[in-house]
DNA sequence: ACGATGATGAAC
DNA sequence: TTCATCATCGTA
């Protein structure tokens, strides 16, 4: 047998186009460490928002506060408030100074973004923090990931107003056939 | 099908 | 300073 710690996901995973990213996140797992206790949810659906031509991407408007995050390096939290009520995840992707990120929208066992924040406890204050064991919240290797019959491509949840972009098939779920 | 609820960005 | 908008969710 050959244990080996499990990986961390560096930057280099996240160095890549958002689009190449995504799908590549369903299986692996999202760890929030608080107050010595570590609670792990496996990733099954996300979306990708790439760059300022994407209407759907908050950097459709430029560069503003809320969204340096986005232009900064890969491997980093963007996290802000919809709604006045629920947070929303996303991992920045891609090379410094181009903005896109992977929203993480559910996981196994919490469905939906403002769930999923919820659960893990993930508030603004990680908004700009680099995913590591340092800030509490990082993502691994999971142990297995959707073969490519398994994955759905959709268009991504409540961008209507996108025009173009809203149908653009930038949702990826791991369709969970082994579910019991 | 609708209201909650507050940060954000743009207009004035 | 005001205003419309919003990558949603729970209850009806």
């Amino acid at each position: 047998m050959n244990l080996q710690p499990i990986e961390m996901l560096e930057k280099n995973f996240f160095r890549r186009d958002a689009l190449t990213v995504a799908p590549d996140l369903l299986g692996k797992v999202l760890v929030r460490e608080k107050n010595g206790e570590e609670i792990r949810f496996v990733i099954m659906e996300v979306e990708a928002y790439d760059g300022e031509e994407d209407s759907a991407c908050h950097a459709s408007r430029g560069r503003t506060p809320r969204t340096e995050a986005m232009y900064g390096p890969a491997g980093f939290w963007y996290v802000y408030l919809v709604y006045g009520m629920h947070y929303m995840l996303n991992i920045t992707t891609g090379e410094e100074g181009y903005p896109s990120a992977v929203l993480i929208r559910g996981a196994r066992e919490v469905t939906g973004p403002g769930r999923l924040t919820r659960a893990l406890s993930v508030d603004a204050s990680f908004n700009a923090k680099e995913a590591s064991k340092d800030t509490g919240l990082w993502i691994e290797e999971g142990t297995i990931s959707p073969s490519l019959g398994e994955v759905e491509k959709t268009p991504r949840i409540g961008v209507d107003y996108a025009g173009e972009w809203a149908s653009k098939p930038y949702r990826f779920v791991w369709k969970d056939n082994l579910k019991c």
